[in-house]
DNA sequence: GCATCGGATTTTTTT
DNA sequence: AATCCGATGC
């Protein structure tokens, strides 16, 4: 194990080798932040005799959970039994199932995926004829997640005003679908667990006493229910070793908190703080450019990146016509160095903002022959047979799930419509039973009271009961390939999903995929196998060997490196993203998404925009360059990009039309525009606009020598206008 | 009960 | 551009 410990730095060595106790490690990119924590694992085993099942290791994600679980079992040549390595989820899940007796649900409960939780939202609006045009579905369950996240439950729920109380009255039936369901969302798995640790002392000591030695892995994107569970694990040990870069912090949209960071410090006495500084990764170049970047951040602790690989080259940037030219100059670039043998395919990593940014790309790289691979997004495990599927299994092994009832019972047509489903629905929730529960009475034969109370409905739900009852049979007696074959057998899915015209071929083979995943499954039985598709997200789906660059969006991107690295999309608008504006906090999110694209790369950055994009919408739109160019010292890159005064292409075309058309006052005298030094808008200005009348500024800075500013204008919208351009009359301020 | 059509509405990031 | 929703007609 001394061997071991000579293979690190100073400070590495001193985060593997420090003493029992809290420690904070702040990681900075490509520091060595998974060394450290395999190598302390490894340490607590092996030169500690710490025996693997009182250590725990928590993750975010299954990639990163999957590669420490390597790296620790070629460290001490796989003596890790009984070692609990997983991501929050997992482990949540893992106990959640041992103690669901102290639980409102039973041990064998599904999990609901993000989908299913939409379709639930929708459901608890329609049945309580809530409009929802006012009560958007995606809305009210974000507001429904970041309660849970913040281990507010249904009755704790804040109340200000009448919408509060709605969408309260929403989470408590949504909560009540779950546990009717015998369900669990995501939030749920964090939430159940820390309450579930917080009330019950029996339960936190039996776990916190096990636990001598606890790790976490991106401590700065855990959230306050993940925060608490933490805390409760720790509670008898204090052993938590927790690693982690508060300007790497990017879920705060999913209640993650770098503050945490700060917290820990405070909340466990005596807790030791290591810094790791040495950058493995990347060129001085590359680390300078993210400094630029991320020093415009305000709340962050400075510390000093250094690395001994040289300086490297500088960064390039790019500023292409179009979105079309932007992804033809990424799949060129690329093609040329692999041409010229400077580079393999695999070495390069396209990151975007958002993944609708992919299609672009995708189509460029098809008309150049050439293979990628893409991460997320397209989704195996969402697609529509898959999903129907494993919905089947989800309802034969827990028939109380009523989302995947729903889902499947007319699957294909049998003539079970809506009609027919509510009035079983209504029948079961009579008789205090799920829909499933009472398909199985129906199926079992000996519930003439439910067929009578049914009436026509009841001979249309007949064969499904029987089908569903004679699967759960099956469950018992069969191996879980033999039940999907039975499965499909019996409701003649082939024939149901190639009867469509195209991509019939694609279809059946989705089906074939499923069927290969559930193989591996066959040992470790049904649970394993949901809980997997619940849990396992796409990334975790494609072959890591592929010999083609991947395209990934700048969140996927975070934990990985290459040795090429494109940032596309360096626009106003998308990024930073345009829901990010209003909000200061947001907006440095945004640049630490920023700081985590740049600090992916080892020796090459490309920094690329576009002068216009097809918006979303329809037509094409001028953008202006991303604010976090800027900062960028001439002296790291080559390549520029135009300011939006020297160069007509970048302000409100529509404007500069209508000026030229009719002539402005603004336009018609000057030759050169004169140059804003100060700012004369504020938020909530009063302003008059020659074409769009009167309107409401939201924002407004100085960039590139001139004032932006963004007005919205009622009936209109929100409009970008550079000040010296576009002759707008401040009318008042509120 | 089901299929089709038209209109409205959408847009971040993911375990 | 694509998807979702509701209304309409069969």
């Amino acid at each position: 194990m001394a061997d071991l410990l000579q293979e690190l730095n100073s400070q590495q060595q001193a985060a593997v080798a420090a003493p029992a106790g809290p420690v904070l490690v702040l990681a900075g990119p490509g520091s060595g932040k998974t060394r450290v924590l395999t190598y302390r694992i490894a340490y607590l085993i092996a030169a500690l005799g710490v025996p693997p099942y009182q250590i725990l290791a928590v993750t975010f994600t299954n990639k990163a959970a999957r590669v420490m679980e390597t790296r620790v079992n070629t460290l001490l040549g796989g003596k890790t039994d009984g070692l609990w390595l997983g991501t929050f989820h997992a482990i949540c899940g893992r106990i959640l199932r041992r103690e669901a007796a102290h639980l409102p649900i039973d041990h064998n409960f599904v999990i609901f995926d993000a989908d299913d939780q939409i379709t639930l939202v929708k459901r608890v609006i329609k049945e309580m004829g809530v409009n929802d045009k006012d009560y958007r579905p995606h809305q009210v369950h974000a507001r429904i997640s970041s309660a849970k996240n913040d281990l507010i439950g249904p009755e704790d729920y804040p109340i200000e005003n009448y919408r509060d109380e709605t969408i309260a009255g929403i989470y408590k039936a949504y909560q009540a679908y779950l546990v009717g369901s015998n369900a669990l969302d995501f939030d749920d798995m964090l939430l159940y667990t820390a309450k579930l640790l917080e009330t019950n002392p029996t339960v936190r000591e039996k776990y916190a006493r096990r636990f001598r030695h606890i790790l976490v892995d991106e401590f700065q994107d855990t959230n306050k229910a993940q925060y608490y569970l933490l805390t409760h694990l720790a509670s008898v040990h204090h052993n938590i070793f927790v690693v982690g870069d508060e300007d790497q912090s990017i879920y705060r949209w999913r209640g993650a908190d770098y503050q945490n960071i700060l917290r820990f410090s405070s909340d466990f006495d005596h807790s030791q703080k290591i810094l790791l500084e040495q950058n493995y990764r990347s060129t001085q170049t590359i680390l300078d450019t993210a400094v630029a970047v991320i020093d415009d951040n305000k709340n962050r602790t400075q510390k000093h990146l250094f690395t001994d690989r040289g300086t490297g080259e500088r960064v390039t940037v790019y500023e292409a016509k179009d979105d079309i030219e932007e992804a033809s100059y990424v799949v060129d670039t690329i093609a040329r160095q692999v041409m010229l043998g400077r580079a393999k395919e695999s070495d390069f990593a396209i990151m975007y903002r958002t993944n609708a940014q992919s299609r672009l790309l995708e189509e460029a790289f098809r008309r150049a022959n050439m293979s990628y691979r893409l991460i997320g997004a397209q989704r195996f495990y969402g697609r529509r047979e898959v999903k129907d599927l494993i919905s089947f299994m989800r309802l034969i092994y827990n028939p109380r799930d009523e989302i995947s009832l729903a889902r499947v019972i007319n699957l294909p047509p049998r003539g079970i419509g809506n009609v027919t489903l509510e009035k079983l629905q209504n029948y079961a929730r009579q008789k205090g039973q799920s829909s499933g529960e009472v398909l199985l009475s129906l199926g079992g034969g000996d519930a003439r009271q439910a067929a009578d109370a049914l009436g026509r409905a009841a001979d249309r739900l007949q064969s499904f009961a029987e089908m569903l009852t004679g699967w759960r049979l099956d469950l018992e007696r069969m191996s879980l390939t033999e039940l999907f074959d039975q499965v499909l057998r019996d409701t003649e899915y082939q024939a149901f999903i190639t009867d469509d015209r195209d991509e019939e071929q694609d279809r059946w083979a989705n089906v074939l995929e499923l069927r290969q995943v559930l193989l591996e499954y066959e040992d470790q039985g049904m649970a394993q196998f949901l809980e997997a598709m619940a849990l396992v997200a796409d990334q975790d789906t494609l072959p890591e060997t592929l010999e083609a660059p991947t395209l990934l969006t700048l969140h996927a991107a975070k934990g990985l490196e290459f040795p090429q690295v494109f940032i596309i999309g360096l626009d106003e608008q998308y990024l930073p993203h345009s829901r990010s504006m209003d909000d200061p906090e947001e907006m440095e999110e945004e640049r630490r998404l920023f700081y985590v694209g740049i600090t992916r790369a080892e020796n090459c950055l490309y920094l690329v925009r576009a002068q216009r994009r097809r918006s979303p919408y329809g037509s094409y739109e001028t953008m202006l360059p991303s604010r976090f160019l800027q900062p960028l010292p001439d002296e790291l890159i080559q390549g520029r990009i135009s300011r939006p005064i020297e160069r007509r292409s970048t302000f409100d075309m529509s404007v500069y039309q209508w000026d030229r058309q009719y002539g402005s006052p603004s336009q018609r005298k000057r030759s050169a525009p004169p140059k804003a030094r100060e700012q004369r808008f504020y938020p909530e200005m009063h302003v008059e606009h020659p074409v769009y009348g009167e309107g409401v500024v939201r924002n407004s800075r100085l960039e590139y020598g001139d004032e932006t500013v963004e007005v919205y204008f009622e009936g209109i919208g929100l409009k970008a206008l550079v000040a010296s351009l576009s002759s707008l009359e401040v009318l008042g301020e509120e």
